[in-house]
RNA sequence: GGCGGUAUCGUCUAGUGGCCUAGGACGCGGCCCUCUCACGGCUGAAACUCGGGUUCGAUUCCCGAUACCGCUACCA
């Protein structure tokens, strides 16, 4: 055990970073933070086959974003540098080697075909106590064989050797001890020679022991090979100072069966990745929560009750709550299925939240994009009348455009619901007591129409919904008063005479 | 197939033997508010996988079945 929490995430960098890894980041980070402990990040690069350019720097992109910090990085340093893999090589060799020596590992010379063949030809093939002594390894070949296939150059992996027949226990914070007997396990590959890599097997054991790592809070895809884990600690010597493990329960599909894969996102048309990604090989590009116009607090919340609940009915949680009331006890131990319409319903919460200056500032520059420039104190205005009917930013344009740009057409339904025969007449004489009006203020506007309305004992709803069809274009919007107050009253007064002149019965 | 994990409304979940006629949230329906659309408020439908035990009493504990998920690579 180990005094100080320190806990890592360690991706590989094969592609984004998937919505799933950044609730395992969360986790690993809330119970850091609560403990006033450090968050460290390490890049688990010893697959030399899978690596893609830029993907690193998209992880730690992603984490900028949420505003998840980390303490230690490769980008940022720390005491235990370097924290990418690859450059770690001599680390491990240096393990590989003790092990070795010890007899607590084993070369091996099996080419992939060959190991291909046995699998085949004898079900439920394992390479173990009972199968190595069958291969060629340096278990049944002579030293010399050894020796000299190695000067040759042939290429060969370094496997553990696991002792049969030993019940491995695995002490796990979400789901309490788990038990499994040595003999299941296989004799797994913790190195190869052909890129000089260790397997994330070992690197992982080894990093995080030198690296002091306390509490290892990863996937559940990980349980399984946790028992190897704990007996290379123990073949290392290391079983005293073990870190913790805690295994998240998976994300799920939305529909159907399966963990949430990279290619469910845009498929079912939400985002998988933090960040909109563009793959270097295909230029394929997936969409990301920031460019769909989420909020990293929202993301983070919704996140954070994937699989953890306060044990009341709060939804609601900045960060600093999380780190206050996040625990293992209270973590789920089921898969959850991943529910963008709760997502969606985290960040309307947020939106609506915001203040409207900040809100404001993001959706300038969408309207940038539409063409339109306005002044940020009137955004703000219409933003602050709008921010209650959106879940994104963006959504902002579709429900409020009216208030940059005169309606160019008028929606067929509504004119066909609303303006009567006497909708024109009625529209002429509201133009000329607006043209009269000289305080243009919402009050007064509502006190004189209003009079008039009943003076003339028309139908309010009528005469109120032909009006903001020439105004907005269709039956949708807030307060008639507040537009014609933020549009003004020319603006006005032009939009109802358009309406008069363009819509025929 | 083998091994491991999990199992409450459609979804996320509360529930740690009697407080459960099972609570909350998203989504869905209705009503109210109202010039419209939203927001908001109220409200409705909606679940303990099955079978055995243990117990005076099981959603809750044990066993089994089933289902689902994961692992089973010289990937992580």
């Amino acid at each position: 055990m180990r005094e100080r929490v320190r806990v890592r995430f360690a991706p590989s960098p094969t592609g984004p970073l998937h919505i799933g890894g950044v609730r395992t980041a969360l986790y690993n980070y809330l119970f850091a933070k609560q403990h006033g402990g450090d968050f460290v990040l390490r890049i688990e690069d010893t697959d030399s086959q899978r690596f893609v350019p830029g993907a690193e720097q998209y992880i730690e992109d992603a984490f900028q974003w949420l505003g998840l910090e980390y303490d230690e990085s490769p980008s940022k340093g720390g005491e235990f540098e370097p924290y990418r893999q690859s450059e770690r090589k001599e680390i491990y060799h240096q393990y590989v080697r003790e092990l070795l020596d010890k007899g607590a590992a084993y070369l091996a010379f099996d080419t992939p075909q060959e190991l291909e063949a046995k699998r085949t030809s004898i079900n439920n093939f394992q390479y173990d106590a009972t199968t190595r002594v069958q291969m060629r390894n340096s278990l049944t070949l002579s030293q010399e064989e050894v020796q000299s296939l190695v000067e040759s150059g042939a290429q060969y992996v370094v496997r553990i050797k696991i002792e049969p027949g030993i019940d491995i226990k695995v002490n796990d914070l979400i789901r309490g001890e788990v038990v499994i007997n040595s003999s299941v396990l296989d004799d797994k590959v913790i190195f190869k020679s052909a890129d000089e890599l260790p397997t994330y097997h070992l690197a992982n054991v080894v990093d995080d022991h030198l690296m002091n790592i306390s509490h290892v809070i990863r996937g559940e895809e990980w349980l399984p090979s946790a028992p190897l884990h704990v007996w290379l600690y123990r073949s290392l010597g290391w079983e005293d100072s073990m870190p913790q493990f805690a295994h998240l329960p998976l994300l799920l599909k939305p529909e159907g069966n399966g963990k949430l894969s990279k290619r469910d996102g845009d498929r079912l048309g939400f985002p998988v990745f933090p960040l909109q990604w563009k793959d270097p090989k295909t230029g394929e590009l997936s969409s990301g929560y920031r460019e769909s116009g989420y909020l990293p607090e929202a993301v983070i919340n919704f996140l954070a009750l994937l699989g953890w609940n306060p044990g009341n009915d709060q939804e609601i949680f900045s960060l600093k709550e999380l780190i206050e009331l996040f625990s293992f006890d209270r973590a789920g131990k089921s898969g959850a299925k991943f529910d963008y319409e709760k997502a969606k319903w985290f960040n309307h919460k947020y939106i609506q939240s915001t203040p409207n200056g900040e809100l404001a500032q993001s959706f300038l520059p969408v309207l940038a994009e539409k063409g339109v420039s306005a002044k940020p104190e009137y955004v703000e205005k219409v933003v602050g009348l709008m921010k209650d009917r959106v879940s994104f930013v963006p959504e902002l344009w579709q429900q409020s455009s009216f208030f940059f740009v005169a309606p160019t057409s008028y929606d067929e339904k509504t004119v066909k619901k609303r303006w009567k025969a006497e909708s024109p007449a009625q529209m002429e004489e509201l133009i000329a007591i607006l043209q009269e009006m000289d305080d243009f203020s919402a009050k007064n506007q509502e006190k004189i129409i209003m009079k008039w309305i009943e003076d003339k004992h028309y139908h309010l709803g009528n005469v109120m919904n032909v009006f903001r069809l020439a105004l907005v274009g269709e039956g949708k919007g807030p307060h008639i008063f507040d537009i014609t107050t933020l549009i003004g009253k020319e603006e006005s007064i032009k939009r109802l005479k358009k309406a008069v002149s363009s819509i025929n019965l």
